[in-house]
DNA sequence: CACGGTTTTCAGTATTTTCTGAAAATAGCC
DNA sequence: GGCTATTTTCAGAAAATACTGAAAACCGTG
């Protein structure tokens, strides 16, 4: 068997792993588990722990943690395949249900929590007696806050969380809305790839 | 002086910094960075280096590089007093101008070379003479990403960008066009800042 | 152009995060 | 239940990241 760069699509999948996990990083994922992610996403196929550990060269404990929290983010599920006591894992390949995965999970992970500390301020701060300037324009930032992350768990919950679909709709929605002044062909749109 | 705890304000200020910087790391950004900007903006003040490291207590050095950080990001400005030759820092106030520049500056660091690594993948794998089945179906993943990022590039290109205002348009408009159910009141618009 | 005040840089250190590897737990099978 | 294959856990090691402090650079002034 030859060097594993002996064809281009392997190639390009490591080139993709790599790629995918620096983005990773830059938004505070592990990069391991965002390069777990990226191969399982990339090859398309079932792959069990030792086929991870051996393609992205980390250790067991490494992978079984990665993939657990990619299951739990909802982007990857197990499988089985008959007659084999390995657990196999697949990621899911439609990308606006990846989307939707990933933008609903940091949602409740980091918007949420930052939403009640914000609430939990406006109480405090609204407790100061005196109704200075100074602490009305505190306020007032307070509120804006507020608002803004209120208005974007909003829209998010709207677009991405309950029924499913809408985050493409919206997306062409604006598309057109604005007005296509786009360089290239339509070709290939994101929102047809198989579930 | 009493403690520094003596007044709701400067508590709450406090609760803001810290809950703005854990969002900060989660995020990819570093939890100081995060903090002094959460500091200049609940503050609304023009503050100096000392300022910043006295009531952060932070050295020096990283209240220099975390300042520097934030005025490349374009969420704070560098202000002089007449008669101080100090210099002092004050966050954008607005919070829509404050948004956008989070996120254009986001999306030219980490989108586009995402973006750009994708299109050197796709030239890539295409090279691949055969055309099997597994192939194509490959090709087809690193289309739908391709088009999925292009396609967060152009609306956020469109919505946060050039002109400037739009954000809060869009914002509104999807608003609006979901039909209203919110529990709360409309009170404190978040694009009302003073800028 | 020398001086005091101010800011920046950066080598070394501290802290945080991530990873490993082996032991423990789990799960299917006979 | 006992046996083996597989997965999970987690204490400690390694790596990555952030922070400090002091020296160097900068900058307006006399």
């Amino acid at each position: 068997m030859a060097n594993k760069s002996d064809n281009p699509i392997t190639e390009a999948e490591d080139r993709f792993v790599t790629a995918w996990g620096q983005m990773g990083s830059a938004w505070g994922i592990s990069r391991t588990m965002a390069e777990v992610h990226a191969l399982l996403y990339i090859t398309g196929d079932a792959l069990c722990t030792d086929d991870i550990m051996a393609r992205l060269e980390i250790s067991r404990g490494n992978a079984s943690m990665s993939l657990r929290a990619l299951v739990d983010w909802g982007i990857v599920l197990r499988t089985h395949k008959r007659g084999d006591r390995k657990e196999y894992f697949v990621a899911e390949q439609d990308i606006w249900t990846m989307a939707r995965a990933i933008v609903r999970e940091r949602l409740k992970r980091e918007v949420e929590p930052l939403l009640a500390s914000l609430h939990e301020i406006r109480d405090l701060s609204s407790k100061s007696g005196a109704e200075t300037e100074a602490i009305e324009a505190h306020n007032e930032r307070i509120e804006n806050l507020v608002a803004i992350f209120e208005l974007i768990e909003l829209l998010v919950q709207r677009f991405v969380s309950p029924s499913g679909e809408g985050l493409e709709a919206a997306a062409m929605l604006l598309h057109q809305h604005t007005g296509e002044r786009d360089a290239e062909g339509e070709s290939g749109g994101a929102g047809e790839a198989r579930s």
